[in-house]
DNA sequence: CATAACATACCAGTTGGACGGTTTCGTCAA
DNA sequence: TTGACGAAACCGTCCAACTGGTATGTTATG
């Protein structure tokens, strides 16, 4: 009735925007916050067109969190190819995927705080293990020994701490420690 | 006018009881699953009890998040005391605490649970920092080199790891880990 | 008997989602 | 080139269940 329809039709962009909007609201006010109401509203769209795209709320957060898992993935294998050592490679292309997350400009600190917020929810939960055990048997050959697992587990531990502000270090100690975990995936 | 006012009263009891369930219910079924309807209910209690132990829900959240601090530090105080040598105690502290809080055999599996569910919540994560600065202050004659941040770091890590259930790696390799891990803060 | 520890009843707002409508778009026959 | 047509992309409304919270009881306990 009113002139609502009469906006072009984008179905791809207006899906990104709703899962943009559901992880800001996820990161800014936490899961309690992330309601149809909300994310619809938040986007301009209705919540029958929010419904139309993911049919029901738990598709969303699945979705959001798929989305999350592929940017991981792109932002691994980009590392990976810049690597001409195969011996730990994928280990040092987590390291430097979690870390550039990180370093990027534009909101994608938002990133780790949706990824938090979304491994809360145990439904999901099940999905990260599927994805690191894929994972670690897909480069079982080259990334299986005992030091790159402990890599890993540190760069998961600079990721939370990053994301939380704790442990907040000065920029060369930093420095020092990322180099050290990069040397101990080459022995 | 039912039996239900009959029972005995214990306060205490029933307060420990009311953070215990919605400990459950953060852990098992995530945070949108942590309603006063739903902790009420399974606990026996009725949501008006409910609300004379904890005001609001926020109140609930923060006290079962405060319940955690404690329970953490209290670990900790215990790891150090046994713990002769005084540089590095903190850090080696938080580690056994950590690693202490994971084999207890009886569901505080949930408590890393619980804690990252709360994590997620914006309002907590503040609560968090504020724990991990006043700590760092307190201790920084003793646990402020830089291996000493990495130990505290990778804790995290294993922390992380252990609750979800991803990195899985066998008791030799853990073995080594922690006994290098306490080196470091040794030196 | 005063107060803390509960219970019961109720409320206004919000929740996820069902439903039927309207508009645009790709496509394919004429 | 057109234009009909089915499907996809939306919109707006309604609803029952549930939400956090209030107000007012009733009972036990010091």
């Amino acid at each position: 009735m009113s002139t609502a329809h009469h906006r072009k039709k984008q179905p791809l962009f207006v899906r990104q925007q709703l899962l943009d909007v559901a992880a800001r609201l996820a990161s800014e006010k936490g899961m309690t916050a992330v309601t149809l109401d909300a994310v619809s509203g938040a986007s301009g769209v209705s919540k029958g067109g929010l419904l139309h795209h993911f049919p029901s709320k738990n598709m969303l957060l699945e979705a959001l969190f798929e989305s999350l898992l592929a940017r991981l993935d792109a932002a691994i294998e980009e590392a990976m190819r810049a690597d001409p050592m195969p011996h730990g490679r994928f280990t040092r292309g987590y390291l430097h995927a979690c870390l550039a997350l990180r370093d990027q400009p534009q909101g994608t600190k938002d990133w780790a705080q949706v990824t938090m917020v979304l491994l809360s929810e145990p439904q999901l939960r099940q999905r990260w293990r599927d994805w690191v055990r894929g994972r670690s048997e897909e480069y079982v050959g080259t990334d299986s020994s005992v030091d790159a697992a402990i890599v890993r587990l540190a760069t998961d531990g600079i990721w939370l701490a990053d994301l939380l502000g704790s442990h907040d270090m000065d920029e060369g100690a930093r420095e020092r420690l990322i180099g050290r975990l990069i040397e101990l995936t080459q022995l």
